[in-house]
DNA sequence: GTAATGTTTTACCAACCGGTCAAATTATCA
DNA sequence: TGATAATTTGACCGGTTGGTAAAACATTAC
């Protein structure tokens, strides 16, 4: 047989499994360097190791790379958002997500890059994943953030804007990382950045919403 | 004469002048959208309303175009920096920085979108500058940030990720402007965001840094 | 006006691009 | 083992890419 894979509805063999996650992998270090129209087949098939037919085999086309990938990587994604738990203190909350949110721009650079790449070019590829599930996360958790600040709980803030300005801290280390070494230099491009990012934020987020007694 | 551009150390003419803006403003809207290695000269051409080879007369390479509209973007993008007042009032010389970093994002997202694909893509063409004189400027500037922290006019914090967080969030409006919208939703994608912008990060970076009574 | 220079276009090229095809090779399992 | 299905490869295709050559056309200087 020779169907493509798309087309095989049944169980996917171990050669499969592996030479896909290959695939992938090798995708993501093309697309999060190049963005979509900037990679070729052939890069991503020589970082695999393997030839373009033998990659065009499991997937049947660049943008069903792109596809699976974008899937694959997105849920894990805006899994530290989905933890945001409104039973929980807003400081501590608002805190460990700052907190994950810089774990993954440390462990997961290349995934922040690729989605920073998509949505730079205008998202052609996932626009309707930030219309529909992202922002009704988004619209849930910016309700909590709202209760919070309606409560007393915290200053009153622009909730949407305040996660903005979360993801944009954070993320800012994974995708600009080439800036932010050479703005450091040599000497403070070591991991301890991140250490020193989170206790600047957590400081900035943590008093930037606090209420204050004399505050209007 | 068929001499290219460069070759010629002369006067450049009034038609020279026009052109080579003209082929520069289309070159941003292309560059800033698809990245270096995503756009095509034949896209710039269409854009800018002539032949490839016309283009190809007035800038040699795709290297080249690129290489001029970094050149001349570059200084006005790091403006607001260099207003930066060490003889001002920290509260206020944050709070126009803000502001001014806010205006360039809505006045002039292309010129934003322009850099951060260069960076994000590891700034294969302009590292040089992000470790010469982009870093001498912050390093500069970080300086006048400690000052202020050693002397209680702010509270301590490192300078360097304060001004990570002012370029991150800031910028983040345009750079993610796709986002943005799509989470706003359609009704609050009018300007009006960029005044909501305005007031949370003011907010934010003011009483963020302000020396706290019970602070540790 | 006309000669020199500056500008634009048409036609073109070699390399690269995404993708196909058929044949060769390898793995699976009765 | 051998038949069958899964995988891999080399050769190839039409379209696009960055860039060139040379001639046609326009502008300027005298």
């Amino acid at each position: 047989m020779v169907l493509p894979r798309a087309a095989r509805t049944q169980r996917r063999t171990r050669i499969q499994e592996e030479k896909e996650e290959l695939i992938l992998e090798a995708a993501l270090d093309v697309f999060a360097t190049h963005g979509f129209r900037g990679s070729t087949i052939d890069q991503i098939a020589e970082v695999a190791g393997m030839s373009k037919p033998n990659l065009l085999y499991y997937f049947r086309t660049k943008e069903a790379m792109h596809r699976a990938l974008i899937d694959r990587v997105l849920d894990n994604w805006l899994d530290p958002l989905r933890e945001f738990d409104a039973e929980g203190s807003p400081v501590t909350e608002i805190r460990s997500y700052i907190r994950r949110k810089l774990e993954m721009a440390r462990d997961f650079p290349r995934e922040s890059r690729l989605f920073a790449n998509e949505i730079l070019q205008g998202a052609p590829h996932i626009e309707d994943e930030l219309k529909g599930p992202l922002k009704s996360l988004v619209d849930e958790k910016a309700e909590v953030i709202r209760s919070w600040a309606k409560s007393g709980k915290i200053a009153k803030c622009d909730p949407y804007h305040l996660i903005f300005a979360i993801w944009s801290t954070t993320q800012h280390y994974a995708d600009f990382d080439v800036q932010v070494r050479g703005v450091l230099g040599e000497e403070h491009s070591g991991e301890g950045r991140f250490e020193d990012a989170a206790r600047f934020l957590e400081q900035l987020f943590v008093s930037g919403l606090e209420i204050r007694n004399g505050g209007a």
